[in-house]
This record gives structure tokens, sequence and C-alpha cells, in this order.
DNA sequence: AAAAATAATTAAAAATTATTAAAAAAAGAG
DNA sequence: CTCTTTTTTTAATAATTTTTAATTATTTTT
């Protein structure tokens, strides 16, 4: 499940939420300042925090800064002043969203969904896939080259699946090995034949996969 | 720059909403209802949707549903009930944000530019440095000279990727050894032998990676 | 200016990794 | 249960990369 940081100086408020996002499944580390929020985000990756603004010492916004080079997820900020806001938004931060005191947590809770909802989509969600002259159908199972229907094995289309989903990503034989077949299996070897049969079924030429010698393949992500 | 497309059925509403972003320099594309939203998003991509909820014939929710599997971009949802918000936010539809009418028409553009700046986060952080005419890529393992693709060994990407994520830092050949090859290996004259196949492929007069005599190398940081 | 130290350049050997085909094993269909 | 198909393993070959080591060139020191 995610893992959620709560960073607040009032206590009871950063507990209240921890509690709340507890209860929803969410894994939650909570923070009193920013000196520890930036400890705690060295040492482990969040898939979202939630950062007040207004806090002694160092403030919200200086928070965000020094950890955004370093951290990619979603940082939700808890604001009391309204009049900031725009300011907040657009432009100085790397937020991604804010909400604004007092708020109910109702509100909060479905915002942080809406945000996790997000990142897992962008990772798998999306039924059709189409690069270059192959055009894959999760849901249905198809794959079809130039519009014409190709036959796959099941480990086939899950391979040519997990490879179009991260197109232009170069991805080691370990990690495609974990995606596809699941860590605890055989030979890792298999990889390679798989690719050849796919290769063979789809990509003679081997314009879309390529090998990356020392690593493993790649899905390119736009055609010549 | 980036793209927007934006659906209500209320035209002056749509259009003021044009105006604005495409004064703040995005590219619009407005359209009155749910079908001819299902029709553009066919044709043409988007990096996000604003979406009228409440729309005669096909609801804003339903045109999310819709579009979900073929449409990867952050939808902001605009509706005037608030108390849908929870069932809206959280679960039913996969909106990313959403906002209640009447809203200022200044918290919709920061909330589109916090989307956006989001999204081209996730792509961009940390991956592509470029230096002079020499752009890399670690994601996709790919090298640019000028634009032009240049194939490098892994090895050699290693390093070439070690050295630019410290352009302008001196760094020993035993440093460099043990970041890229780890410590206890073969050899350390092997880096000179890389450094020179580097210079090969893609810095002959050399220009970018400086030799410093009884230390080792440094990969220039700014061009003359 | 010569000697010493360090780096650059090579080419060939060694090691690693990828490809391929075929056999063995497992799963599924009738 | 048997036959067929799919998947996995194995092993030999081919291709590529990395390392080694010897030579040449350059810089620094004396």
């Amino acid at each position: 499940m995610a893992k959620i940081l709560i960073v607040d100086d009032e206590e009871d408020i950063a507990e209240l939420i921890s509690d709340v996002l507890s209860d929803e499944g969410f894994e939650t580390c909570v923070r009193f300042n920013g000196e520890e929020a930036l400890e705690i985000v060295e040492k482990e990756t969040f898939d979202l925090i939630i950062l007040d603004i207004m806090m002694p010492k160092m403030s919200g916004t200086e928070v965000c800064n020094q950890i955004r080079d370093k951290v990619d997820c979603p940082i939700i900020f808890v604001t009391a002043k309204n009049q900031l806001l725009d300011k907040l938004l657009g432009f100085e931060i790397g937020a991604d969203d804010y909400i604004t005191k007092p708020f109910t947590i109702e509100e909060l809770v479905a915002r942080v969904k809406a945000h996790i909802r997000r990142s897992n989509r962008v990772i798998t969600n999306k039924d059709t896939i189409t690069i270059g002259e192959i055009t894959i159908r999760k849901n249905s199972f198809e794959v079809f080259k130039n519009n014409v229907p190709v036959e796959l094995s099941t480990r086939e289309f899950e391979l040519l699946s997990y490879l179009m989903s991260n197109a232009g990503i170069a991805l080691s034989k370990e990690q495609i090995f974990d995606a596809v077949w699941g860590s605890n299996y055989g030979e890792i070897g298999t990889v390679a034949v798989h690719i050849k049969s796919l290769r063979k079924k789809l990509d003679t030429e081997e314009k879309y996969i390529k090998t990356i010698w020392g690593l493993g393949y790649k899905f390119i992500k736009v055609v010549d």
C-alpha cells in the first residue's frame, strides 16, 4: 500500500490526519518539523507527502525546495493563508496540490486518493497502446501489426505489454523478469528466448525491440 | 507548449477559460459536449483536460469513464454540486482534481499549472543532462551529440553519465573507478581506455573531457 | 635538458553477454 | 489419458565488450 509522510508542527492535527489515512489503509509516517522531514526523506521513500506551510524555523516551502530534487512524489500543501494561494500554487514551489485550513478530513482523504490513483495509473492503466505499426489491447489480449492481428502466446503477450508500457525506457533483464515472471522463478535466460520469439513474430527487423548490451532491452518510443 | 482540452456546455465559460489559458501560453481546444469531446480525444492527444460535470446528454463523469483507458493525462473536473464531492473525487471516476463553481479563474490557472508542472517533472527529473552539444538520457540509455544519436557501450555510458553528473568537478581516477566499476575490481588502467573510447566517439577535440594531470579527469561544466 | 613520472594509444587476449536451435518439461485440450 | 501446444531449460555458437599489457607520447621534476 501507499506510504504517506505527514509533516505538521501542530501535533494533534498531524496525528489526526495520520489516523484517518491509516484507517483508509495507507501506511503513514509523521514528523513535526522541517528538519525531521528532511532526515526521513533521505532514508525512506514515500508515495505522497502532506506538508504544512506554516511551521516554526523551517517553513513548508523551504522543505519542499530542499527535497524536490530528491523526491518525485506528489506534495500536498496545507495552508491557512488564503491570500498566498496564487503564488504558492502556480510558481515559486514545486507543489502538486494544496488544501486550505479549515478543511474537512474527507476532502483531504479524497485528494490523497486522487493523487495515489493517478500515480498508479501513469505507470500501468492504459488499455490500448500504439507505437509505430504495432498496437496492443490489454483487455482483449490482442496484438496488431498494421492492423493485422498477430497471434501471441500469453507470456509473449505479457512481455510485449510490459515492454510497450515502458516504451523508451531501458529495462534490465532482471526488471523484465520480475515484472513478467515474478521474482522467484526459474532461469533468467528465458527472457532472451521470449524476446527472440517476439521479434520473430512482429519485429524481424529489430526496429522496435532494441538490445542494450550488458543491461537488457528497450522498446522504442517513437518511430523514425 | 502544453495542450489543453476544455469541455463545457456553457459556451461563455468555456471560451473564458480558453482565453485565459491561451494568455498564459497554453494551446487550447474547446468542445461543448461529451460526444465532441470523445471524438477529438480519439484524434489528438492532450496534456490536460478540463471537464464540466454537468452537461446535457453525456455527463462529465461518463466522458471521463470512456476516455480513461485511452488517455493518460490529468483530468480536472469542474462542478457546482458540492455534495457530490466525496464520491466524485475518491472513487467512482478517474479524476485527478476538481474545482467547484463559482471559482476564481486564478485558482483554475494555478491548478492547471501545477498539474502541467508535475507531468513535466516526472518525465524529466534528473533524467536528462545537456552540456554543450552533448545530451544524455539516463532512462533510455541514449546519448546525443548535436541531437544525433551516438552509440555507446554500457560501461562507456555509465562512465559518461558519472562524469556529466559531476560536471565541473575534478574526479580522481580512483573515484571514477569506484563509482563506475565498484571498488574491488581489476586494473585501474581501464579507466584511461574507456576515457579514450569516449573521446573517440564524442569528444575528438577533447573539448569536454579534460585530463587533470596527476589526478584524473573532469567533464567541463559550461561551454565557452 | 635529461630523467622520472604519468598519461595516451594500441592491439590482442580474455571475459562476458546475446543469440539461436533443439530438447525437456509443463500446461491445456479433446 | 493422450496429443498438442506452450513454456522453460540447456548448451553451443556468435558477437561484443572489457581488460591486459606493451609501446609511445606528454608533462613534471630535478
